[in-house]
RNA sequence: AGGGCCUUAGCUCAGUUGGUAGAGCGCCACCCUUACAAGGUGGAUGUCAUCGGUUCGACCCCGGUAGGCCCUACCA
């Protein structure tokens, strides 16, 4: 193979190389997955963007898990699929597109339904691959060929599949209730759109008269307008002041209906006055107490939020603007005694804003019940496991109170029920095939309900419709059910919960093993980021000033698991820098490949083991702790804890130590020993960059086409584990390990004392390295040049020097070897500094022996904990007092 | 109101079976040493929120308090 010569900058920079990398992978079809395959299936579902939406910090989080995944995966020998898709979005992207209208001066109910809609796939034709090529800048792994829209035919199809099936278990059935109201939407909302604000209000006290014996009885609501569609008042059965009234009626005010007084326990005597307006129709506690008094529900309230007709005087305002007028007229009919400032929770709609007002109409449910109770099952006998655990009983909980789901929305963007109503029957036709009559009387004269499903009930398909359901695809045989599912847990009730349901319905099995549940990234002061804040950071922009590879790995690398992450430029450009090492070194490595061949078995060539130097045997040993730590890590989704290890190990080990060990060697005319170590450099090289990959894999993908040692492309090498390694990590040794710990040891001594002593770094100096024992006499001696060259000595004598005084001595005890380091400093600095540096290092040890002997002289301890804690904490304090008693023998010479 | 989470170095955070506290950034000092100044070497910094309990031993386990956050539900 050929020497790589190819002169590299000094600085990295991704703008030049990602996009080409990420072409070349794509066309290379890297990202494939088998539908069939004799290696393990491992699967991830990508949770589908908002089609009209653009790439955020959030996602760049959630899919760099993903990719990570996947990535490592797809290295590790599975047959690895990660499917994309987008997701109508029903609501958002409706909005979105009639405001751009309105700019027009258009609006969708002149247009019709037919024109809007089309109008809306022209906008999804237009934006809809935005989010696609950010996917492609981030780096995101996924087999684009089989990129899923929840529109598609086969989505759609499943869609109507499973609402007919549910339809005819009757768990899908159509009713009359009181749900969530989104004025501007003009539409249904479920629960969990509704966010609910403390908001600032007022309690009106209203005096009512009871008719006949013209009693006063007063209520409190936050609401005075809703009085137009009150049916009752209501007091406590037990409460004294109102006992006598219950049965009688009062006369409502300006719209003069009678209503009567009932009593219900279910009053709270305590708060407001203890007598409550009843409107079943536009509040939910009221409507319970409606069902169960029998009282009237009289809606009050337009598609639009506006008072209707029952609404008399007041017919055609808005609820605000309404509430303004009743509240006048009351307070001149002298009938508000008054008016308290009050804070409550407020829904408000999540998409809109808009306050939401409970507005009763006939709508579509899904029952719940029933299918909520496997899908608890599943998680708690963990068949499936929620990544961190916590989430569990989350999630458990939300399974046990959870209410039917409202599936109908009054809009028309998204999957239309497949329901049809008979005009002359009225029998109501559900099927899968648009009908073309009535399925009873067989009417031709049928029309198709008008509204459309829930977002989220075809994003609760996703896991298995993606796959090619109802088709029995291989790819479903495969692939279901999916590994993973990464998400964020502000979804977990809309999204995930959901997917159990279904999945477990339709499927008969789980739709994934994991669940990873991750945190927010908030802006670096812990904010969520958001636009009203304009605190949001642009992914894209970071990637395109700092590279992906930068951010992917600050995101990985404060990725501790369910924890919100901050994020902060700070941190990016740290890890920027990292990038910068890696290309480094890499640069380095190849400057210094003159000569080198590599054996035909690259990667996995081994050498005899007396050819390797120490510092060859302590790196590959090192290697193949990283190489364990970081499998398991990813094993058990750690992404900073693999991030960091990697981190720390390319830097700190293998940058710092092992590449300045390995110049006099390559710089060296020893051929021989030359060879040996451009072998293991490149070998190791090789191994770091694979292991990197997955977090980082422009950088890596970049650098291993520039290796000396290397295969077709990185992204399709093995990722290195210890088992596959074997034969190669086993030329690493622990002694080897040992030696090198000892050798750092003493250049840090010597630096330390350079260092504290304020001796130039240029500034040449002698030192004696005296050990006490053979084995650190040998030790010394097969290290002696580095040592030198390391610590910038003009010499360096192995024994013990005659004359200690005016002398800087650094002792160290590492188990059984003693060496004490000495460094004369006559002439050199103001020995004062040396005094200092000493009492120093003195006054922390004697705190150590301070709490070491307190702690061996406890005999509880000794007799109780584990012996070799004990014999360690003995071991440690011998060290550390040897240590002292050298410095001070020392700091007794230096006056 | 109920449930959950958090409080560790100036900042952001790690710390998984309880055994003398770690990283990154920032800071101080000295260095353009032929891979890298997006660098190198050395250094400083913590009653691990607080009180109590369990234990030979607690950042870690249990309970109380204070402060911060999130979720769910809701009193008109």
């Amino acid at each position: 193979m050929a020497i790589m010569s190819e002169e590299l900058s000094d600085r990295y920079s991704p703008q030049e190389v990602e996009q080409k990398i990420y072409q070349n992978w794509e066309s290379k079809g890297y990202f494939k997955a088998e539908d069939q395959s004799t290696k393990p299936p491992f699967c991830v579902i990508l949770p589908p963007p908002n089609v009209t939406g653009f790439l955020h910090m959030g996602h760049a989080l959630d899919h760099t898990i993903q990719d990570v995944l996947v990535r490592w995966r797809r290295m590790s020998g599975f047959n690895t699929l990660w499917l994309p898709g987008t997701d109508h979005a029903g609501i958002a992207t409706q909005a979105v597109v009639e405001k751009d209208l309105r700019k027009n001066g258009a609006d969708r109910l002149e247009m019709g339904r037919e024109a809007f809609i089309e109008k809306v796939w022209e906008w999804k034709h237009q934006y809809g691959d935005r989010i696609y090529k950010q996917m492609r800048r981030l780096g995101d792994s996924v087999d684009w060929d089989r990129a899923c829209f929840t529109l598609d035919d086969g989505v759609s199809k499943a869609v109507r599949k499973v609402f007919v099936h549910l339809y005819k278990k009757g768990w899908i059935y159509q009713g009359e209730k009181l749900v969530n109201w989104s004025p501007p939407l003009h539409s249904a909302i479920s629960d969990l759109e509704v966010v609910h604000k403390e908001t600032k209000g007022h309690l009106y006290h209203i005096v009512y008269t009871v008719d006949g014996s013209g009693e006063k009885l007063v209520i409190a609501t936050t609401r005075p307008e809703t009085y137009l569609g009150d049916t009752a008042v209501c007091v406590h059965p037990e409460d004294e002041r109102y006992k006598n009234l219950v049965g009688k009626t009062i006369t409502l005010p300006i719209i003069n209906r009678k209503i009567k007084i009932i009593a219900d326990e279910y009053v709270d005597r305590e708060f407001g006055t203890g007598a409550l307006k009843v409107t079943p129709a536009h509040d939910f506690n009221d409507y319970e107490l409606g069902k169960k008094h029998n009282l009237e529900f009289i809606n009050i309230l337009n598609v639009d939020g506006t008072l209707n007709d029952k609404a008399g005087p007041f017919a055609g305002l808005k609820a605000q603007e309404a509430r303004k007028q009743v509240v006048a007229q009351f307070e001149e009919l002298g009938i508000l005694e008054k008016v308290e400032p009050h804070t409550h929770a407020v829904g408000y709609c999540d998409r809109t804003g808009a306050v939401v007002e409970p507005f009763l109409s006939k709508q579509w449910f899904v029952h719940t019940k029933d299918l909520a109770t496997p899908a608890r099952h599943v998680v708690s006998n963990e068949t499936s496991k929620f990544v961190p655990e916590s989430w569990t009983k989350t999630y458990i909980h939300w399974m046990n109170i959870i209410e039917d789901w409202c599936i109908s929305r009054q809009l028309w963007w998204g999957h239309r029920i497949p329901a049809w109503y008979c005009e002359d029957c009225k029998h109501v036709t559900v099927s899968e095939a648009d009908p073309s009559q009535c399925e009873k009387c067989k009417s031709k004269n049928i029309k198709q309900d008008e509204d459309v499903l829930d977002t989220w009930f075809s994003s609760a398909l996703w896991p298995f419709s993606t796959l090619g359901w109802p088709e029995e695809t291989e790819a479903l045989k495969t692939f279901y059910p999916t590994s993973v599912l990464v998400t964020g847990h502000d979804i977990i009730f809309f999204w995930v919960a959901r997917m159990f349901m279904m999945g477990l319905e339709m499927m008969g099995d789980v739709p994934f093993r994991t669940v990873y549940i991750h945190g927010l990234v908030r802006d670096s002061q812990g904010r969520k980021m958001s636009k009203s804040l304009g605190n949001s950071v642009d992914p894209v922009e970071l990637i395109e000033n700092h590279g992906a590879d930068a951010l992917r790995f600050t995101l990985m690398a404060q990725m501790a698991t369910g924890k919100d992450l901050k994020f902060s430029m700070q941190r990016l450009e740290g890890y920027r820098n990292f990038m910068n090492k890696l290309w480094n070194a890499t640069r380095f490595s190849l400057q210094n490949m003159e000569g080198f061949r590599a054996p035909a078995d690259g990667v996995n060539a081994v050498v005899e083991s007396h050819r390797l130097s120490t510092a060859d045997k302590w790196l590959i040993y090192k290697l193949s702790e990283v190489e364990t730590q970081v499998n398991e890590y990813l094993e058990d989704m750690r992404f900073s804890d693999a991030a960091n290890a990697l981190y720390s190990f390319t830097w700190h080990e293998f940058c710092d130590w092992y590449l300045e060990f390995s110049k006099p060697v390559l710089y060296g005319e020893n051929a021989e020993q030359k060879q040996v170590t451009q072998l293991v450099l490149a070998q190791t090289l090789n191994r770091i960059v694979r292991m990197l990959h997955p977090f980082v894999p422009f950088i890596t993908e970049e650098i291993y086409s520039k290796l000396p040692i290397r295969g077709e492309a990185c992204i399709i090498d093995q990722y290195p584990k210890p088992a596959k390694d074997r034969s190669w990590l086993s030329l690493g040794s622990q002694e080897a390990a040992f030696e090198m710990d000892l050798v750092k040891q003493v250049i840090a001594a010597i630096r330390n004392i350079r260092g504290e002593n304020s001796i130039k770094p240029n500034q040449k100096i002698k030192a004696w390295v005296t050990p006490k024992d053979d084995h650190s006499q040998k030790i010394l001696g097969n290290n002696k040049s580095e040592i030198i060259r390391l610590s910038s000595l003009e010499s360096c004598e192995l024994q013990a020097r005659d004359d200690l005084k005016k002398c800087a001595v650094v002792p160290i005890r590492m188990g059984d070897s003693e060496i004490d380091v000495v460094v004369p400093l006559e002439g050199l600095v103001d020995i004062e500094k040396e005094v200092q540096r000493l009492s120093k290092a003195i006054e922390k040890h004697e705190k150590d022996i301070q709490i070491l002997s307190k702690k061996l002289s406890n005999e509880k301890f000794v007799a109780n904990a584990p012996a070799d804690v004990v014999e360690a904490d003995k071991q440690l304090l011998s060290e550390i007092e040897s240590k002292v008693a050298q410095m001070r023998t020392s700091l007794n010479r230096l006056s």
